[in-house]
DNA sequence: AATATTTTTGCAACCGGTTGCAAAAAGAAT
DNA sequence: ATTCTTTTTGCAACCGGTTGCAAAAATATT
């Protein structure tokens, strides 16, 4: 029973003879010995981690995901570590990390990170998906998500569609890449009616908070009639301004959010939301990871996921 | 400029002179190199992985609680494995997995789950640390948390103080621990006031719909006048069916909750909770945990972190 | 300047596995 | 029974580091 043999019987696909196999697990169950996952990496390669980086520790949105994303990789076998990024960790640092930890992979969860911060993973060899990321037709690297234009469209035109024609767009921080797709999307939909106007603003952050205050202070003055709000969180907040205000939703202001969290399904919530498929782009994700762990070489794809309105209780029924 | 020169450049404390560090640094910079951490867990026997296992991905405090455990571990050096725990994974499948990835502790954050869990670690000599686990006098394991018996007592004498004298004790699931241990606190202090009258009920999860759903059939009947809810998601379900049965709160019946999570101050829903001292807690483990890799043979330890009322909207003012 | 002391450096063995290759064992064919 | 195949096994080198120890270099002492 040599080296050979126990290193063999742990390795499936190896050559090893039924009666050696019984004999070492027999050894290996009375020492109570398993292999040492790392230093079979040092010579496979392969550590089956792969690095979970996202900056949304505040979005109850990312507890589902990151319940996805932790069940998806187990049961692919693979390990995440997990890496909160915060506003003052260096990049590089990370993408150091990532390397020292020699990770077979990252995926970037995050829907505010700029597309460089997943290049600079690429750029440093290692295989990277952003999810939730934003969408180009010439992505830097894979990205898997929703079409943000496409939904600030959607939303525009089921408010349109709902009656209302005095239209707001409740963006999260105006630098975020996302909250400019949706407003892009938005004032493209709005101008093909003549009929409707616009206007927007921006909370500070994807918070119920800045929702709220910005939600406060646009009730101080002549409000929209129907508000898109970049994100179902902000949509809460909002929600809890015009509350306070003494508006009735969605009597005097309707609401569309956009993610379709658990909460937003709350009966004593029941926001109108426009939802996004985590549950498929968690999936995909995963799956692209897998076969760039195969082919590291493969080129930066975009999987782009259709997103559809959910309809509860804060716009007015279509006539 | 040997390999061991480059070793030892890259560990701090070793004996390098100046020039030969910058020989080093320098040679570094140039080729991308930055040494292999797991190669040097091998020699050292240490990885700086810490496996962070949960079985609370539902729960939005939990996403408070990961957000503290990362970034507090990140802080530390320590690298955070998350390991989701589901009903169906074999929990000697987490700790075999555990071994092969060499961590140097796992921290269990769970209240749910049975100190023989956390226990199954230290069996197989991995130093753990069962955070809001469930407190004992004389604890298998190394344990962070609340004591969740006077947690109960707590909510009794805050209702009995705001003149409540038909209460409820409204739980999770019967079989948790922390369950049990708040119906006991409960029930001890209601014992104390003759004119006091007590009942219980539990809730089949710790969630919204669980919550709803346990309220929505006890406003069938003869509801009580005030609540203690096992937790703050199943208050917030209790308190959209006692909106959706057309009951006021709190002048009809008061609810506290338990937790504090962020949600719990948001203004729409303005929870009176207990607060569980989160931050604390976490930082605590991971004190505990960084000692432990000192010296694994401590004398496991409890530490118990008090609660307070964070008093909001949803019970009649004290006289 | 010669010697003693301290610091820096490199050698070589080791950590716990994997893997190509050749020797040994088992099974098939004659 | 002998020879030819095929399968199983062990040897030894390697993965990328760390570390005790002795040699070499730098500093201090006389």
């Amino acid at each position: 029973m040599s080296r050979s043999a126990v290193s063999r019987t742990f390795t499936d696909g190896a050559s090893v003879s039924p009666k050696m196999r019984k004999k070492v697990e027999k050894a290996a169950q009375d020492l109570g010995y398993s292999p040492n996952a790392l230093a079979s990496s040092l010579t496979t390669g392969r550590t089956k981690l792969i690095g979970l980086v996202s900056n949304n520790f505040h979005n109850p949105l990312f507890l589902e995901i990151f319940d996805l994303f932790t069940r998806g990789l187990q049961d692919h076998g693979l390990r995440p570590l997990l890496v909160n990024l915060t506003d003052e960790t260096d990049p590089q640092n990370s993408v150091r990390m990532m390397r020292q930890y020699s990770v077979d992979g990252v995926v970037v969860a995050s829907s505010t990170l700029p597309p460089a911060f997943a290049g600079a993973f690429r750029d440093a060899g290692v295989p990277v998906v952003h999810s939730f990321g934003r969408y180009s037709s010439s992505p830097e690297v894979h990205v898997v998500g929703i079409d943000n234009v496409e939904c600030g469209r959607m939303a525009a035109r089921t408010l349109i569609e709902s009656g209302y024609d005095d239209l707001a767009f409740l963006g999260g921080p105006e630098t975020a890449t996302s909250t400019q797709d949706r407003l892009a999307g938005f004032a493209q939909e709005v101008a093909k009616h003549p009929q409707v106007r616009m206007r927007s603003s921006f909370a500070a952050a994807y918070t119920f908070d800045a929702g709220r205050a910005e939600m406060l202070r646009l009730t101080q003055g002549n409000p929209a009639k129907a508000y898109f709000c970049g994100d179902d969180v902000l949509s809460i907040g909002a929600l809890s301004a015009l509350a306070e205000a003494g508006l009735r939703v969605p009597e005097d202001i309707g609401v569309i959010g956009l993610n379709d969290m658990e909460m937003a399904g709350w009966q004593n919530i029941n926001l109108t939301t426009i939802r996004q498929p985590i549950e498929q782009i968690v999936r995909s994700s995963i799956e692209l990871m897998e076969s760039m762990l195969e082919d590291a070489g493969r080129y930066p794809e975009a999987r782009i996921f259709p997103c559809k309105v959910i309809e509860r209780g804060t716009l007015k029924p279509k006539a």
